[in-house]
DNA sequence: ATAAATAATGAATATTTTTGCATCAAAAAT
DNA sequence: ATTTTTGATGCAAAAATATTCATTATTTAT
């Protein structure tokens, strides 16, 4: 079982390389060892040259390696269902006690309606503009609390959450 | 025609990189040179890494350096957009980890939705009014950092802030 | 104004990446 | 079947890039 030729060497590295965040060439060797791959630095240079991967900056990892033509947009758009504002969600965010939702354009204002009149103890008060909501967490309320509570509002969510 | 301060070299910087396939430090350091910039290797790496600019193949040139794209910023029309909404820009200030925007009025939106295009890492998320955006800044995010990511943003800027 | 904190920078160093060269193996040519 | 060619690879050296450390400049606070 053991894979030892050029090509398919080469779909493993891009393989690994669009799953993880890989900074330098050395780390990259070690999980290709893992899958059995036996090479050096200097042929995983080669390598990498050959599938014109570029190394790009990544805001969480700082340089890391990434394959050309990789499409970003993996959204899976969900099927209009019946509550239909959940499906305006996209995403939440920390910072401090504050947690910033981002919705689809023109969704904000009424899900943080949605949310205002459910008027969760964890949340003191909210703002919204177009797609951006701004709730201000009451002090001493846990990230995962918040979560809860708007999954309790909007069951949806339970899957659009990490 | 003394050209010194880190903002003006990192714009020149990009400009050139824009210009010109340039495929490694030093050969950039020679062109920056005959502008009037002095400066060594290190310095230029770290403006780089600021600039988050990628290493990525070119079929012409092998590996050469590359601004990364916020958006489909293509050509004069976004740009002169860009510059003339920065016209609008008049103050920014901070407290704890928001950071608050003040232009004239009846610009905060249309800044707000060129910022939130651009989707910098420091930013998690911004609420507009009419001649105030709210910015909330990622944990972690120091001041200066986002004054960076926003003169990347917006580079007129530069002479603006601070 | 002075002190303290923060940021910028160069020199030297460390790390990472690329490449020249030699070798080996497989395919092609003779 | 032997020779030649081609391509893949490791090793070691070179080249390119990033970082540490010390110093200086700049900002901020007092």
């Amino acid at each position: 079982m053991e894979k030892k030729n050029r090509i398919e060497r080469q779909m493993a590295i891009k393989a690994i390389i669009l799953s993880e965040k890989i900074g330098n060439q050395d780390d990259l060797i070690r999980l290709l060892k893992k899958e059995g791959f036996e090479l050096t630095q200097a042929t995983l240079s080669r390598d990498l040259k050959t599938l014109k991967v570029a190394k790009a900056y990544d805001p969480e990892a700082g340089y890391i390696y990434v394959v050309p033509e990789a499409g970003k947009n993996v959204g899976t758009e969900s099927e209009a269902g019946v509550n239909y504002l959940a499906d305006g969600f996209r995403d939440i965010q920390f910072s401090g006690n504050l947690a910033v939702v981002k919705t689809r354009p023109g969704y904000a204002s009424s899900i943080a309606v949605l949310i205002d009149s459910a008027s969760p103890y964890e949340i003191i008060g909210s703002v919204a503009g177009d797609d951006t909501i701004l709730l201000i967490m009451r002090e001493g309320i846990k990230r995962t609390d918040l979560i809860n509570s708007l999954i309790l509002i909007m069951p949806k969510l339970a899957g659009k959450i990490k």
